[in-house]
DNA sequence: CGGGCGTTCAAACGATCGTTCGACCCGAAG
DNA sequence: CTTCGGGTCGAACGATCGTTTGAACGCCCG
């Protein structure tokens, strides 16, 4: 059994060599210029894999992003749903900040520069928001997640309507997904280079007090 | 002179036809499916003119895309300008609700489904995180133009750092530039039908209310 | 009337795209 | 050793892309 085992691990290693290597150089790739202005070839290439790779491990292109994005989501709601769940289990329970947190700090916190996911978040950033209708049906497996959001929400302003906490999540998630590349380079510039770097918790921390009186008002 | 004037007259329709069929085409089309997944020969059939029209009246496929896309922003950012000085020129000058709200009315007020600029509106949004390096310059002249509403909320916040109020101002654009036509159907479907498609008024209502408490805390 | 000019047209060009095909390699199983 | 099957490889396919070309058109002016 032994023998068998190894042999079966080197075989999934050897599997999952060049089909790994696809997916991060896909990932990366994607994130920083976009599905659809990247080609298989770009992938393949930089990868240093055969043309045909995409396509034998993931069946087409497309195929290849909704793996990586539906991947990348999961890992990230996971997190979220985690940190929802310890700050509910605090005495006194979850404060609005800490909802709040929870939905902002595991994007925030892995976007700093050097962090490994900091590709995965620009990535699921650029997806949302350029991906096609099938991006939009992996979304749809959120709802479910953000109704938890809403409901410790809800629990804590009995005077705000559903539909109120639902527009004020909404506004909330623009301005977590509005942090791209581009806008950040943006906002640089518009200061004259006066904002430096942020690190990741100045930046969450920025976040949470504009969101947090948003919610409160 | 008369006849010379209307001969000059019939002439610059006659040119603007055709032109003006392709830039309204391409704007709707860019709008609804993005800029790369519209081509060239989906713009001048669905405006009904031959295909070479777009490469004869603006040079190129970027050019019209450039071309929109500065002319649509122009005309917003000439509107912001315009509600910006009158809420200052009001005794007393401006609150910060005015100066947040001369920055989200034009187009969220623009965004409503049957306003003739609803399709402009969305085009920007969608041309702002999709478009390429050349989008980006056009919004480098947007720096001067935002700078004014950071002056204006400067002058209102003195405890606020000017650092502080780039952040805010980011974080509101943000909120603004989430109001895609797709996450409006997300919104939608997520509170299950209960957000009853809302006018104008009460969405920027909403908006200001979480904004101008941000920007109070 | 006739020449000139701006515009439109059908057709094609070269490039690039995602995908597929068949041969080939190689370690495991009989 | 032979057989087999998953994986990789180079090469090509068909489609679509943005752009260009040169002829034809229509209108205005001399």
């Amino acid at each position: 059994m032994a023998p068998v085992a190894e042999e079966l691990e080197v075989n999934e290693e050897a599997q999952a060599a060049t089909k790994a290597a696809v997916f991060a150089t896909a990932e990366r790739l994607f994130a920083l210029n976009g599905f659809q202005k990247v080609s298989v070839r770009d992938i393949t290439a930089a990868a240093g894999v055969n043309l045909a790779s995409v396509n034998y491990h993931f069946g087409s292109k497309d195929e290849l992003l909704l793996e990586i994005f539906s991947r990348r989501t999961r890992e990230l709601n996971r997190e979220r749903a985690r940190m929802l769940h310890t700050a509910q289990g605090q005495p006194g329970g979850a404060t609005a900040r800490d909802v709040l947190e929870a939905l902002f700090a595991p994007p925030v916190r892995w976007s700093a520069p050097e962090h490994p996911r900091s590709i995965s978040v620009q990535f699921i950033i650029r997806s949302r928001s350029e991906g096609g209708p099938a991006i939009r049906d992996i979304l749809q497996n959120d709802v479910s997640h953000l109704e938890r959001f809403a409901d410790a929400l809800v629990a804590l302003r009995h005077d705000l309507s559903r539909e109120e906490v639902y527009w004020r999540l909404h506004f909330s998630l623009g301005m977590l997904h509005n942090n791209r590349f581009a806008e950040f380079d943006r906002l640089r510039q518009l200061s004259g280079g006066l904002t430096h770097d942020e690190d990741a918790e100045t930046l969450l921390a920025r976040m949470l007090d504009f969101a947090e009186a948003g919610f409160l008002a």
